[in-house]
DNA sequence: ACGATTCCATACATTTATGTATATCATCTG
DNA sequence: CAGATGATATACATAAATGTATGGAATCGT
């Protein structure tokens, strides 16, 4: 008796899965069905929205633009559930549970792990889910319970906490100096082997704003993954932006043309819904406790 | 084999459905389910999220703390879906399906709807919902596709347009002048019946902030329902705040005390995604070209 | 060119979910 | 205090959704 009145919610995760997957086969795998029921799902979300939402094909399904207008919709509904999931998992006044922490690929992979590490030791029964990507989630669509952000949230409903200025400058590994030289002036960058960014991106745009007469200038190496450029700089490729506070752990590192940086506005953001619930609490406080030290230069603590 | 992995999003709805009714079974009328079919969703929604989130009682059921912290979640799921409804309602290019337009109570129910009827005979197959109330519904989450608010919308991802401000003023229906005069002082307003709001209000802090001479002001007539404070008014009972474009309808309200006003600043809001609905793309312009009409005074038109 | 793979569609069997009917208890009402 | 009402829980029958098996058609790789 679903047909006049509102279709199953569960439609509409099926089709998530068949549009993100692309197959209603790959959907069905993804979801622990058979790809039949995949279908009939399809079928019966298209009589119930009177749309048709895939154009039929073998080696695959083509979304219509009906179904690609739906998706957003859709997104939303997965990521909302998904955070429902994780608020369900803690009990009340004990820390367990599961959150989920977003932050740059940078942060990331070279700062947090040492934090959480210290705050997963504390709260056995806390379990972590920690996405580092560079792409923004939605901290208030709940795609993430706690983002570290480096741009200040304009959005209401939000906790956020200022934690202060991370400041990049430019090095290159000293394997580098030896066999280049150190430039002595912006102009000398030129002529210099540059690590960069691939796509255009806060970095980018940032340091064409404050150093201008660096317009049109060419990378050697180029990625849109930071952990790859990281990894070119400490090789000693060449020359590249990078966390000074995350310099200080490697002594290979040199800074070079100290009068050069940037510096990121980094914030800890967390949906104000979930201040009372204690492991989204401890994680919040142990992440500015912990950037806080790490943007000071205290942070002597690294994985083993 | 849904025991071990996620719980059918169908259980959300049916969870959301009992904390909204109260009981299994005026939730299963609600959702066109049977009683025992609810109580199994709830059985098997605990089992899955590993927390009692009823006390089963006679007379119904009582939400545990657990169940409570996950009503938003749930709220957020319903409301998106019916948003995704609602988008799939209307075809590609051509303006049909339904739009949720949110206002105020003396918006919505005093100028909005010739406004909207009068895009209704432009448009047939467009479906308008109109949800007047004074408790503000989301736009980001999708509760209304559009929104007129009386606040400047703060939230990025959002399409707003300022329209202008809409002036009130102190008005008396003619009878009420005639048998206890005009008052001609503000402090002569102390000695009239005034027609006020039951809750602190926004009007109330403005009016505060304002005029502070008024405060400890104590009102004969209050409800937190505007259009019962507006047919009071009307009826003659006393002296209240009424829209200046409002009252311009009615011959026989009687601005007093012209110094005092108050303005409301008036904008229209919609979810960016939307702006290439077409049937939300033709609201949103109506509704900006009826509210500038509505402010400047020429509204002529009325209902029937 | 040909087998392997991957895809969707369909027919049939089975499991699963739902509805019906009924029992039991509490509360409200006269 | 008795009867009506409305609540949950359980047993059983039924309807519905899912899974299994298979066929046909296109693509990929050797």
């Amino acid at each position: 008796m679903e047909s006049s009145s509102e279709p199953s919610w569960d439609f509409y995760r099926t089709f998530l899965a068949v549009l993100q997957h692309g197959s209603l086969s790959a959907a069905a795998r993804d979801l622990g069905l058979t790809q039949p029921t995949v279908g009939r799902h399809i079928d019966a979300l298209e009589k119930a929205v009177g749309a048709e939402l895939f154009t039929r094909s073998q080696q695959g399904l083509l979304p219509t633009d009906a179904a690609l207008a739906l998706k957003p919709y859709a997104e939303t509904l997965a990521s909302t559930a998904a955070a429902l999931l994780r608020a369900a998992s803690g009990s009340k006044d004990k820390v367990s549970g599961t959150v989920r922490v977003s932050a740059s690929e940078v942060i990331g992979t070279e700062v947090l792990p040492a934090i959480l590490a210290e705050l997963q030791a504390k709260y056995p029964d806390l379990i972590i889910e920690l996405s580092a990507s560079d792409a923004v989630e939605d901290v208030l669509q709940r795609e993430a319970d706690i983002a570290v952000r480096m741009v200040a949230p304009a959005q209401e409903a939000l906790l956020a906490r200022h934690i202060g200025t991370i400041t990049l400058g430019l090095f290159a590994h000293r394997s580098y100096i030896e066999r280049h030289g150190k430039p002595e002036s912006l102009e000398a960058l030129r002529r210099h082997k540059l690590i960069g960014f691939d796509r255009q991106t806060a970095y980018i745009r940032m340091m064409q704003k404050r150093y201008p007469m660096l317009d049109g200038i060419s990378f050697s190496f180029r990625s849109d993954h930071s952990i790859a450029l990281h990894n070119a700089l400490r090789a000693g490729i060449g020359i590249g932006f990078y966390q000074i506070p995350l310099a200080r752990r490697d002594a290979n590192l040199v800074r070079l043309l100290p009068e050069i940086e940037l510096s990121l506005d980094t914030w800890i953001v967390m949906h104000e819904n979930l201040k009372t619930s204690p492991r989204c609490r401890v994680t919040f406080d142990a992440l500015v406790a912990g950037l806080l030290d790490y943007i000071k230069g205290n942070n002597a603590k690294e994985l083993p």
